[in-house]
DNA sequence: CTGAAAGCGCTTACAG
DNA sequence: CTGAAAGCGCTTACAG
């Protein structure tokens, strides 16, 4: 920087000011100090920058998952590319950061905590989550993505609106005339677990317990979920799946059980993710606004960074027709 | 770190001497540095200490694609967390930056070139990119997966034997009785597209023209692909194509133009990915070594970090015999 | 509009 | 083993 201010003949002051934006300096002046930083080569060190401006304008994406399926799925992607371009509107730059296992977690906690970037965007569907109590503690800004049970009260995220999703979805496969209707719902500690299972309680009251079955979000986890709500209740006739991949399962589950879908068993899924159009038949189900949801956790993040309090933003979900329901 | 000293009853010095590994501190004066840190909730500004070591202690891990495609593919995943792993025993953080648009890769380049890594893994197929040359011009150590078409005596990089593994294939092929073997390669902007072009001419020799196609590595790119194959040369008994994707692809282009699989025309592809077992037949296919791709990633990025001069590796790949070849 | 100067929070020879 | 001090490369009041 002394270089450039030799070459340019002014001050190291001025060719910081160009740097900022360039107010307050003349035009002959500017116009010299960027000849002169072309001239010498000369690349900004922000980590002195950083020092003085305490900030690094850069957040990290932390992927705070013990599996990190989500890399598979294509909604993960919409989301983290909608982060990157939101950002990169107001210059900061999006750091990925995986935390799969606990010691990375710590790693990365140590690494976000440590003034290497400005906030971060979380990713962590599982309850009690230590992480965001250490960002809590360590006083990062920060937004979720899905309500963090048991944390919702004080802590901003951004989530679709799962029960009012499964409200959609039961609502309709009953409009369809479906009578006994079960569902496969996602870990009772994510919030897509329990706001999706509380929606289909909402359209349908108190049900039958033999018709409530839990998964894990896998597909695998789906067939197998399937085959007990088969056996505890051969009679139903529709069943509302709280992710796509188990819905996949599942209907694998009752093809092997001699039951066409839909017209023996109709399916409806969660997420509109790309299984949905690859499984046969087709996956009737409930759309995440994703992009939006991309935009909106940027939008709360960057009102952190600028002071503002927490917040939580619920987006409305969609309701895709295909052919499984 | 001011409070920390005084607290401890020390200098600035000999708390910064026991947060750097504690070397020429006494027992004593390093206990009481411990337990002000603890009671004061001291966390170092890293900022402060690269700007004084000029190092970061992370790398980036750049992800230089158009068609961001690789997120699906499982076989990145691999590498990915494999890089993770390895580096972290080196106390080293891994970011993962996108550069999808040509605009992302200049602010990529920008904030990897700013001081803010201390190297880059690149990860880039493409023949010709400006990334590269910038990195190079900044004086950023890197290696990259893949050999760098055009760049690759003076780049380090690490990749599959791409050109051995298609003969492996070939010769699997041919050893089984077929006679009219043809291709369907990788863009041969690649260099999995011309390597493995390469290692199919190795065993085959001059071939017709007509058993020679171009995809783009998608699976409607593969199944486009074999139907002009099919038109060009009907009496083809079995293909090699350049990577799973395309060979599911191409099975399905086979099965429409009425030819089972492997019987009337075998099908190899290259990758082992996800959908080789998948597919339908399951896909006989070459693997490639991932864990220790990124393993060796890893170590000659360290060993650039240290002053080593720049190296190429290529791993073996393994011959996987399934159903379709 | 511009320069001189203080200061951001560390590390590391240097002297003892 | 320890402290005093210089210096890493910037930004930003402050005075003019």
């Amino acid at each position: 920087m002394d270089d450039v201010a030799a070459v340019a003949g002014v001050s190291r002051g001025t060719v910081s000011r160009v740097l900022n934006g360039g107010h307050n300096v003349s035009g002959p002046a500017s116009e010299a100090v960027r000849r002169a930083i072309r001239k010498t080569g000369y690349v900004l060190n922000q980590h002195a920058r950083s020092l003085v401006t305490q900030r690094s304008d850069s957040v990290a994406f932390i992927l705070s998952e013990p599996q990190d399926r989500l890399f598979e799925d294509p909604n993960f992607n919409i989301l983290l590319r909608g982060c990157t371009q939101e950002l990169a509107e107001h210059d900061i730059t999006l750091l990925l950061t995986i935390a799969g296992t606990q010691e990375d977690r710590k790693r990365v906690g140590r690494y976000v905590t440590g003034g290497h970037v400005d906030g971060a965007l979380v990713i962590s569907t599982h309850a009690g989550s230590p992480l965001l109590d250490e960002l809590d503690s360590r006083g990062l800004p920060f937004v979720a993505v899905g309500r963090p049970l048991g944390r919702d009260s004080d802590v901003s995220y951004v989530a679709a609106d799962d029960r009012g999703g499964a409200r959609q979805m039961v609502s309709y496969l009953r409009s369809r005339g479906h009578r006994t209707i079960g569902t496969i719902t996602g870990p009772l500690d994510t919030s897509g677990g329990v706001d999706r299972l509380a929606g289909y309680h909402d359209v349908l009251g108190e049900t039958d317990p033999r018709l409530v079955v839990t998964g894990d979000y896998t597909s695998d986890g789906g067939e197998a979920a399937m085959e007990r709500l088969l056996r505890q209740a051969p009679e139903l006739d529709a069943v509302f799946v709280s992710s796509d991949l188990m819905a996949n399962g599942a209907i694998a589950a009752l093809r092997r059980a001699g039951k066409r879908v839909p017209d023996d068993v109709a399916v409806g899924g969660f997420d509109d993710s790309k299984v949905a159009t690859t499984s046969v038949p087709r996956l009737t189900t409930i759309r995440q606004p994703w992009a939006r949801i991309s935009a909106e956790m940027v939008r709360l993040l960057l009102g952190h960074l600028a002071g503002d309090s927490h917040a939580a933003v619920i987006l409305p979900t969609e309701l895709v027709i295909r052919e499984s329901a």
